[in-house]
DNA sequence: GTTGGCTATTTTGCATTCATTTTTTGTCGT
DNA sequence: ACGACAAAAAATGAATGCAAAATAGCCAAC
């Protein structure tokens, strides 16, 4: 019998690994943990359908575990605000509103203009260049009208920045919430947009000035508003996918 | 025998008393949802040393439950940051080193500073009343030396900011953060510094001051330091706790 | 054909039990 | 007396069992 979502008839494959038996692995880390993390990433790549009900005998099934660690795993991941749990009702996949877009993006553009306004204080003249040598490979997907290409160097732009404030707190929080955006595929079309994606990478030449020259509170201004250019464009995405000229040169 | 915990010696007694009355049900009517509550306020609060170890056994019977629900919310509690979980050996109140501490405070600065910003997009003239009402409140506080009044005030003055914000994601990560924080009485000998306080004092006015005239990316810039400076004076006393003129005028 | 109510099955929540791992304790030898 | 080693005790991690709640299934009535 094929395992599906009752609710939605949506099948789901079982995440990396073993499905059914249980190997004897070394048990380097507690089962809870290692479900924790495969879940995690599992629900963040999208594999479950928003609000899909997930009944916790089949992931048991799926992951070949039995119910404790992996409601272990479930609770954490509540927490962590990628699902969630109604009582005496299960987990489902939590479903983002525009609203809870709108307020993540705008938590995202604070954590990273706090992560350019800390950067400013402790990067290291290799570091920027890095970030420069990152931007030009930016600038030639843009050219090339690469947008996988783009997606992905823009991301390590923005991590490098994370990872120039020397904040572990922050990096942790920041990669969280980022979990939480990645389900949404709001990106998918953001590229075609392509006055957006000229001015976005105006803003990040503003970016790198700023980082240059140390300016703290001027980078966190610039990088905010990035943000929230970025934010506008993906909303809007999510009302009216189709837009503006096609991708394809 | 009286229920210690080994490690120290240190007696701990039970949460609030359990004695049948519920009044919390906001979102969390099972049993590992209360008891999620009950323990992060109790570890908040700061009952259990840092670093002591709490065996299960004993939290059970405690909060006269069985293991499966405090297993779960220990997860919970782990993850937001408030204890760690080591592999087999237990849960243990998480010790916060100096560094920790100086991130904490630093991601703090900067959640405030963004929710000046967006505050400023969306408070209304009465909201910026109530915060004028508290401030002159707070000067009161600050005439008289009454110092745990003076923090009361001011802590309701900064989440009046956050709330402000109309940001409800933005406000569930302050106040996750500030839980871990609060942890640290790091703020006991903190109004002993006269000019510190003086300052703080000008800080809260400027702070309104661009609150009025909604000028969000300055009002981002002045709360920021505002939380920095703060953070000096905080740290500073972790290291070294009597200084200045004493409290009582 | 649809709606309302009753029962059966599934699913969740928690307690209990089992298997390792860690910690304590007790003993022996030097 | 002190330290090393071994056995006992206790603690953790995971699986299973059981009661309550929710879902679905079914039949009758309108």
């Amino acid at each position: 019998m094929k395992s599906t979502i009752p609710d939605t008839g949506v099948p789901i494959t079982p995440p990396a690994g073993n499905g059914g038996d249980r190997q004897e692995n070394r048990h380097e880390a507690s089962l809870h943990g290692e479900i924790l993390l495969r879940l995690r990433d599992y629900v963040v790549e999208g594999n479950i359908p928003e609000g899909a009900r997930v009944p916790e005998r089949q992931l048991c099934e799926m992951l070949g575990i039995s119910r404790t660690p992996l409601r272990e795993a479930l609770k954490v991941l509540a927490a962590e605000g990628l699902i969630e749990l109604l009582p005496n009702r299960g987990a489902r996949v939590r479903q983002l509103s525009q609203r809870d877009l709108e307020e993540l993006f705008d938590v995202m553009a604070g954590l990273e203009s706090l992560a350019g306004r800390l950067a400013c204080e402790a990067i290291t003249d290799e570091e920027i260049s890095a970030i420069e040598q990152l931007h030009y490979e930016m600038y030639g997907h843009y050219l090339h009208r690469d947008m996988h290409g783009y997606f992905q160097t823009n991301q390590r732009i923005h991590e490098s920045i994370v990872a120039a404030a020397r904040n572990e707190t922050l990096k942790t929080a920041y990669s969280n919430f980022a979990g939480r955006i990645r389900r949404v595929r709001y990106s998918a079309n953001f590229a075609r947009k392509r006055q957006r994606w000229a001015e976005a990478m105006r803003e990040h030449e503003a970016i790198l000035d700023a980082l240059r020259r140390r300016a703290g509170s001027e980078l966190s201004d610039i990088l905010f508003q990035h943000l929230r250019n970025k934010r506008t464009a993906a909303i809007e995405h999510l009302t009216e996918p189709q837009e503006d000229a096609p991708a394809a040169p």
